[in-house]
DNA sequence: CGATGGATTGACAATATTCAAAGACAGTGG
DNA sequence: CCACTGTCTTTGAATATTGTCAATCCATCG
């Protein structure tokens, strides 16, 4: 199979050969995990990043045994471990939700795509920058819906997510994730993501079984959780030319 | 008074002059804005950035009149807009919450410096990942913490970052803010908000008025929200030495 | 077939919200 | 200097939302 990234960076903006052999050394080395296996413990040396080629993790902290919050779900082109470039100590936990396939690879390769080439260094900006608009997207949704909002909310985001990296429109879609994750996912309790998950099967928003789901109705699941559509343009580089 | 970009920068790295006046560019404009008034709303065209040089902002979205979400206060040496570098439009306001001065400047600006100084752009690139970490855990706060979690990890948050930016510790400072707005910070009713800040102060964890709070017990703060340390280790460079 | 992990359900409890009213404080104009 | 205004804070009572606990169901896998 190919480049995750150079595929990803291809979508945006055109790749020189240089280029795409940067990005391709990211991607030399493969570790593939189980479902359920823990990638990277918190407080491990943080002295590498990720590159998920394929399935799905998530990134956690648990404070406390029976208090753990899921921060983000990373899927096949994402990064994983940028928020801890500048901390020496990992943040967080990474973990397996499907059969995954990671590419690791040292911080230090960041600082000579960076110094290599400009084009790439900005496209890592703008993903960076984007990846921080949908973070305030999900601070809202945790600090302003409610428990079916939130839930409506999760699954469109991850169906244009998932769209985005397969390249499939798809209503029906992989959704591989526990109930339990769900809630961490959103600060709920699992027994109310459940009650919610089933609330919206009742009025015929969607389908779903233990491995996938279905939207059946999407207009009314943009309406519900109140979905902004911004977050669906495309990556713009054009702010490297004029002052305007 | 003097730049605080340069200020922030060389408290991590050692700056040359040429350094310098590329972060000093950032600061040609300066604008000041009224507590309240709002310095650019959401939808507007988003070509600039800002630096915020004096007083608290703060970046918000209101969905639907009463349902308001505060993403972030931004405070002196804070920028504003980073988020929305891929985007043509401003996905937010950007709201004083004192009487404020910023700097507006290009987005195209950042690019030139990116160009003249690998160094500047790693700097920038820590600066946004370590707004990302902080993103996370604001992202358990909403999901894990209790009301009254919320509200003491707020407080030592801030008393941590002003700490930061204005250089001298102190368990009294200036906390400018409505409980209003502490309540769209953290998903809370205002007067839930109310109700937490005084069990704070009947416990004689704080003391607070209008304008200022004062920190009577840091540690049992601390212990109460479970504040996580390692957010206060200072940012790191080392990353672009050695692949270890 | 039994064992296991996850999904589902009901009853009850805790937490936080809403609404409405009253208090405190700073700024304003007379 | 005082009354007036508007904004923010504080309080109580009733309500809504979500969480907790414990039991049961269901599918999958050896």
């Amino acid at each position: 199979m190919g480049s995750c990234m150079v595929k990803k960076f291809a979508d945006y903006t055109d790749l020189t050969n240089q280029e795409k052999s940067l990005l391709l050394r990211l991607e030399e080395n493969e570790e593939t995990y189980q479902s359920g296996q823990l990638i990277r413990e918190k407080n491990q040396d943080a002295d590498h990043l990720y590159v998920v080629k394929k399935g799905w993790s998530f990134i956690s902290n648990t404070i406390d045994k029976n208090m753990r919050s899921i921060f983000d779900i990373r899927i096949s082109g994402d990064f994983i471990g940028i928020s801890e470039l500048s901390f020496s100590s990992a943040l967080y936990d990474i973990r397996a939700t499907t059969d995954v396939t990671v590419c690791p690879f040292p911080k230090s390769a960041l600082n000579e795509i960076f110094v290599e080439s400009p084009k790439l260094c900005r496209m890592f900006f703008a993903i960076l920058s984007r990846e921080q608009a949908l973070l305030y997207a999900r601070v809202f949704s945790l600090g302003r819906r409610t428990a079916l909002e939130k839930v409506a909310h999760l699954i469109l985001e991850m169906s244009f997510r998932t769209t985005r990296a397969y390249g499939e429109q798809n209503d029906e879609f992989s959704f591989p994730i526990k109930q339990e994750e769900i809630a961490d996912l959103l600060g709920l309790s699992t027994v109310h993501v459940n009650r919610c998950m089933n609330e919206l099967k009742r009025h015929n928003y969607i389908e779903y079984n233990r491995s996938g789901i279905k939207i059946l109705n999407r207009n009314k699941l943009m309406n519900l959780s109140e979905f902004e559509k911004q977050f669906l343009e495309p990556i713009d580089l054009k702010w490297h030319k004029s002052g305007n």
